[in-house]
DNA sequence: TCGTTAATGCACTAACTGGTTACTTGTTAT
DNA sequence: ATAACAAGTAACCAGTTAGTGCATTAACGA
């Protein structure tokens, strides 16, 4: 995740290193292609191998900086939470109206995993080993009770100001937000067989997101 | 699962075969392990000779019954679908007024995966690979049709009743209905980490079906 | 300039994996 | 009884797979 050079001696003449070696690049491009290779075809089905070429690297690289598969497939997944908690984070929705900030939360929420499908196939991946890498982590944990907090603080002024009503659980809130996205996206293939919809077509996808809206808001409302 | 004596020599007086070779025991073993397998290790992660060993069955029979490690999957997959859409259809909503319907609705989902496991792991597998097998089921489509005119039906009744607001999407209504059960329990594992939470503690899981069935009927509500 | 350390590459393996070959044995209709 | 067929078995195979041992090479401080 560093960007600047170490070793800032004063000799590198080439600002951008044309480095022969570069650890930190070698690191990233593996992190890159392991993402994808687990998103595509889960812990199980992904192949060391084909992750080492697609990163352009030695597969004795893979082993060099991450131990073992799962060790990588552990540091995908910590960056994974790590990357959404602090986009979620910077979303400032305390500055917002209580409504307006929700109605944010979850378009947020909803195009997040559209921008970024491989979170929901590793977290997919990760709740059928029964969450066992995750549980070694503890910025998660960190990272998680700051946004539980976020949800509540919302819901906590809207309460005050009469927009909504009290009592709405916060967790159970969080969950329900995204689980109206999070299910439509993940069964989008089986769910477009069942329906007979082409649920990934853009207005199909504007149309969910507006019923996702409405659902939250009514959830919630006084 | 035989336990009777094969000496049975005269003509069979049981009209239940104490066969020692019995085709359809063998293949209902077979699926019966299958399913397990494959939801507890998706499908790339499960192995043939694991399911030959719980069915108790040589791996030679999965082949010259189901042709291949798919081909079992596909099957295992369709009647999967057959089931949960046969179990509906017998809740008989029509006999009750719109709101009732609309909630015994939700408890059955819910209850239906929290007694069926194996249904979710297995569609979340199926979606991993696209779809590609529930695509080739004819079956499942035609009572997918069913389940969702089921719906539209209730819709249609409570909004001539006015105890419903008229213009609900059935698809999209059934899609949120299974969301909020299915998320909370596929990402039990991850959620428990996130939440700091026991999520599958009884009490916990009645809080779920209590606020998912009232997020449906807030989200229907005149 | 040189020695140390980190990065990289190649070739290898031991254990597996889905699938098959070749065979034996039970069941049933005639 | 027995031929014909279905049910069942064990051993095996060819291709993969995650993971390693070891030699090589670049970077960099002294």
């Amino acid at each position: 995740m560093e960007s600047a050079e170490k070793g800032a001696t004063e000799k590198p003449p080439a600002p951008t290193r044309p480095r022969t070696r570069d650890a930190e690049a070698t690191k990233a491009r593996i992190l890159d292609a392991a993402k994808r290779e687990f998103a595509k075809n889960g812990l199980g089905g992904a192949r060391v191998d084909v992750i080492a070429e697609k990163a352009r690297a030695n597969k004795r690289m893979i082993y060099h900086y991450f131990e073992s598969k799962e060790g990588l497939f552990q540091t995908i997944l910590e960056n994974a939470y790590v990357d959404i908690r602090t986009a979620e984070q910077k979303l400032n929705l305390d500055h917002l109206a209580p409504k307006e900030a929700l109605e944010r939360l979850v378009r947020f929420t909803w195009d997040y995993y559209l921008k970024n499908p491989e979170f929901i196939t590793l977290v997919n991946s990760e709740n059928l080993h029964r969450a066992k890498h995750l549980k070694k982590s503890e910025v998660v944990k960190v990272y998680s009770r700051k946004f539980v907090s976020m949800v509540a603080t919302i819901l906590d002024r809207g309460a005050a100001a009469g927009v909504f009503r009290p009592g709405v659980d916060p967790v159970q809130l969080n969950i329900t937000i995204a689980a109206i996205g999070y299910y439509y996206l993940t069964n989008r293939f089986t769910g477009a067989i069942v329906f007979e919809r082409d649920l990934m077509a853009k207005d199909a996808l504007e149309e969910r997101l507006r019923f996702n809206i409405d659902t939250i808001l009514r959830l919630v409302a006084a």
